[in-house]
DNA sequence: GTCGAATATTTCGACAACGAATATTTCGAC
DNA sequence: GTCGAAATATTCGTTGTCGAAATATTCGAC
């Protein structure tokens, strides 16, 4: 039996392309598009999946960024970690804090700072999703063999590198 | 001099994550990680570029969807090839109407579609941005040789295969 | 031939994120 | 010690997206 290689999505995206555009690299494409349909597929199914355990995503990872900092930040701490604008956060607090996950505790040495603060009932709910999001990350990845999930991350660790590193004479 | 192997912001990520949760894969982690970082990455550039030519994201996404097509296309194609609602197609359109670079053209086949055509500016400007959207894929891309692109390239497929096949048993 | 179901676009209301502006507080230079 | 600059959270107005409803049209069954 013939081994074919199976095509994805973004093989037909690629293909469609590359009459109109003739310089396109087929590699670089096709592996960006397929960065951003796994980014976007990950982020859906995570959605899903908390779901069923009435939450939303956005309300996990404010709980998750929280418990990564040992269940208390400030929430310019949290924004930084999550990689928006400070004055999103209150809103997402606010919204937490009604749900009891979370409360806010004015900060004793600087009043300008409110800390935010996980509840035993916010820890608990960031812990019993904790299992679901990972899920489908680790049944995607299984289509690898652990030597090529060394080799993947490996690569795009060198690539994230470059995006790291400031472009040549800015 | 000994190759020492650079950490990008992921490895700290991941190394923070470590003790708290013992039984995190860190490949597939890193992976995932990387995978949305560099999505970011490249929208936040491209965003960038782009604001060089007076064009916004969204301007050039909507009409690089209708170059995909031949320029002309209806409106729900649009939003399926972007993968937004129909309905957010219909402010998207709007403005580039506004700004002459496409023109609404009733269907004579059938009265409910609404085609949607390039005009040769909105064509022009397209053209022009095509220069500048892909010059940082390649820039970090860069930072592999093109046999480790294709591998890269070879081994998100496998991935967003098993992502784009329905999980065992749903 | 007619009517109900399906299709295509748009309108509407809701919501989340953002940047700018605001209020309060801290810090540092003098 | 005081005052201006920096920092912190919040409010406000704008924007973009979405789902549901509305509108118009086509298709198919009978």
């Amino acid at each position: 039996m013939g081994r074919v290689i199976d095509r994805d999505r973004t093989d037909q995206h690629v293909a469609r392309w590359l009459p109109v555009l003739p310089d396109l690299d087929p590699d670089v494409e096709s592996a960006v598009t397929r960065m951003s349909a796994l980014t976007r597929h990950l982020r859906e199914v995570k959605d899903r999946a908390l779901a069923d355990l009435d939450l939303q995503e956005k309300e996990y990872g404010t709980l998750h960024a929280l418990a990564g900092r040992g269940g208390r930040a400030a929430p310019s701490e949290i924004a930084g970690d999550l990689r928006m604008a400070p004055a999103s956060i209150t809103a997402r607090v606010d919204a937490l804090v009604r749900r009891g996950f979370v409360r806010r505790i004015p900060s004793p040495v600087d009043r300008r700072r409110i800390d935010v603060e996980l509840t035993e009932a916010g820890r608990t709910a960031w812990r019993r999703a904790l299992g679901v999001v990972g899920d489908e990350e680790h049944r995607v990845l299984g289509a690898l063999t652990p030597q090529e999930r060394r080799l993947l991350a490996d690569l795009l660790r060198r690539v994230t590198l470059a995006a790291e590193r400031p472009p040549v004479r800015p």
